[in-house]
DNA sequence: TTGTACGCGTTATCAC
DNA sequence: GTGATAACGCGTACAA
């Protein structure tokens, strides 16, 4: 594990540092022929390689950004991280993702350690519960960009889905079926996906004058959605559709739907909110709204990198649309 | 974007570097108590994090350590790829997440780029075609543990699955439950955990006197496992039981049997050889080969800390037992 | 065209 | 207890 540095290879072909320097930025200009070969002899007898941190010190830049996402265990986050990825690989730029579960402390202790690491820059999927902290990377015109949710009112570049038009579309293709009783099954409120999704189903709901029923709309923690489930179909009058606000939920509506035997669309028409990997190929295949991950995850990037080599970007909301897939579980009442 | 450096906090206080150094690595032994208060103050009036790059330069270590998985699509590799990095968070060790993508060129410029970023160690998913690189690595006393695939006779730690033992074990209940027509399918045989597979099943009939039937054999590409599977099960007696090499597959089996009706168990009794997300509460529930993806990444992380530790570990197999789950879509002839 | 000297931010080693 | 000073490995003026 010796290392061997640039101070190695200059000894070994008999010049100075600084040729070596010289080399290695390909400024070839500056060197004779054969103290080029000389110096392209050593680096490969010695098997000399440059090092990136003492590199890093100096330049003020480390060639890395954070990924920061709320949640891993989601299908989105993964498509975005990944695309992410591509993008900045191209861009010989290293992506470091790490998982903030939900939680805001270690979503701070992440932003903080990153910083600390000096990275150029950081993608969040903001939990919205650092507001103070944000606020203060971006007065200190640290790049960042946020993903997937909004928060605070902050003066950055923010990729989001259009979550209320996506949910609208959602419920007036159920309604557009003969659908009345329609139900919409989300997390907690905490983040404003949710919040709009059920935003969307409340609009649609309302301009097509169906009255809002407060049975079939379920917002709780994952561990309760089982109960409240059980309850609502347990109703006089059950859902017959049922919109999923994320593949977490879907999960848990699988759950309940294999206890009770229920299929889709027999008993129940469903539409789930997210990209879920066998969606296409499942019996029944499973309708989605699919959200641009791979795009929006490419913009992130964009923009970030961007902002990293100084060049203005926008900051606004850049919003994109979902597509509603309709595939063979949301049917005709 | 002005970084407030040590000197600063140094000159804020009215002390010299070197105690400020101290300070941060809480020696307050060597100080006194007014020294110690003024420091703190400077440091929170001036909000100074530490550099970890300037840090790392130092010390020669980057609290930071590479994970090349062979492809991120495979969900086995993003869940040991999590069990990692969770270890690694409660050692404040930093992982980064690189996808190889299968190709082992991509593979070398990851390796690569991880050393000169001088990561403390790497866990690779070998795609076993770098067997020089890996070699001089090891050589050169890096430490680095593989994961998954075994390569060449190298003399490191190797986290792998009992792969032949469990595609036995498949075999096997398919045999017990009255099948004699049995299918593997699986992709290219480049890696070893699907010759060892294909080796398990091959094992199987064997030992039950059931003649290997050539036909029932697919290793190819995935884009040909289409047109091999359309093949198969048109012969006079096709398969009443299917093994699925991995996840890959598995998806490539649902896509074939949506196309002609197919259900399992109905048509063919099915195991799938991998972890796969909605295995038990889809419907009907897929039957699978569970490898113990979190343990397998946890050992890994912590046979890797250890050899940066400059522990011994032995460099030796370390095979991990999988898990046979009959769910519904392996039933009986 | 090449070499020298210094800076980057931190830590370790000794003096004081 | 505290403070100079020298590494660490590389980049870059600037001098030769």
């Amino acid at each position: 594990m010796e290392r061997v540095t640039m101070a190695d290879v200059a000894k070994e072909a008999g010049v100075s540092k600084s040729t070596v320097s010289q080399f290695l930025n390909k400024r070839f200009e500056y060197m004779g022929e054969d103290t080029r070969k000389r110096i392209q002899e050593a680096i490969a007898l010695l098997g000399y390689q440059p090092n990136y941190v003492a590199r890093s010190l100096k330049q003020k830049r480390t060639s890395m950004i954070g990924i920061i996402v709320a949640n891993i265990m989601h299908r989105f986050s993964t498509e975005v991280s990944h695309a992410i990825e591509e993008y900045c690989y191209g861009e010989d730029i290293q992506a470091i993702v790490c998982n903030a579960d939900d939680d805001p402390a270690k979503e701070k202790k992440y932003i903080e350690m990153l910083m600390a690491k000096q990275v150029d820059g950081l993608i969040i999927f903001p939990t919205a519960q650092n507001i103070e902290l944000y606020d203060h990377m971006i007065k200190a015109g640290y790049p960042v960009v946020f993903m997937d949710r909004k928060a605070g009112d902050l003066n950055l570049p923010r990729i989001v889905a259009d979550n209320i038009g996506s949910a609208y579309e959602a419920v007036k293709h159920f309604i557009e079926n003969g659908h009345e009783r329609i139900s919409i099954v989300t997390q907690e409120l905490t983040i404003s996906p949710r919040r709009e999704r059920l935003q969307g189903y409340k609009d649609c709901l309302n301009e097509h004058g169906i009255v809002l029923h407060e049975d079939f709309i379920i917002h709780e923690p994952i561990e309760h959605i089982q109960e409240k489930l059980e309850k609502m179909f347990s109703l006089n009058a059950p859902p017959t559709a049922v919109l999923a606000g994320n593949d977490r939920v879907f999960l848990e509506l699988l759950k309940f739907m294999k206890k009770k035997q229920f299929m889709a669309p027999r008993d129940f028409s469903l539409i789930v909110f997210d990209n879920i990997p066998f969606a296409d190929v499942a019996t029944p295949a499973v309708s989605t709204i699919s959200q641009p991950a791979a795009e929006m995850g490419k913009k992130a990037a964009e923009l970030l990198l961007k902002q990293i080599q100084k060049e203005a970007v926008e900051p606004k909301e850049y919003e994109y649309p979902c597509e509603l897939v309709v595939r063979e579980t949301s049917g005709k009442l």
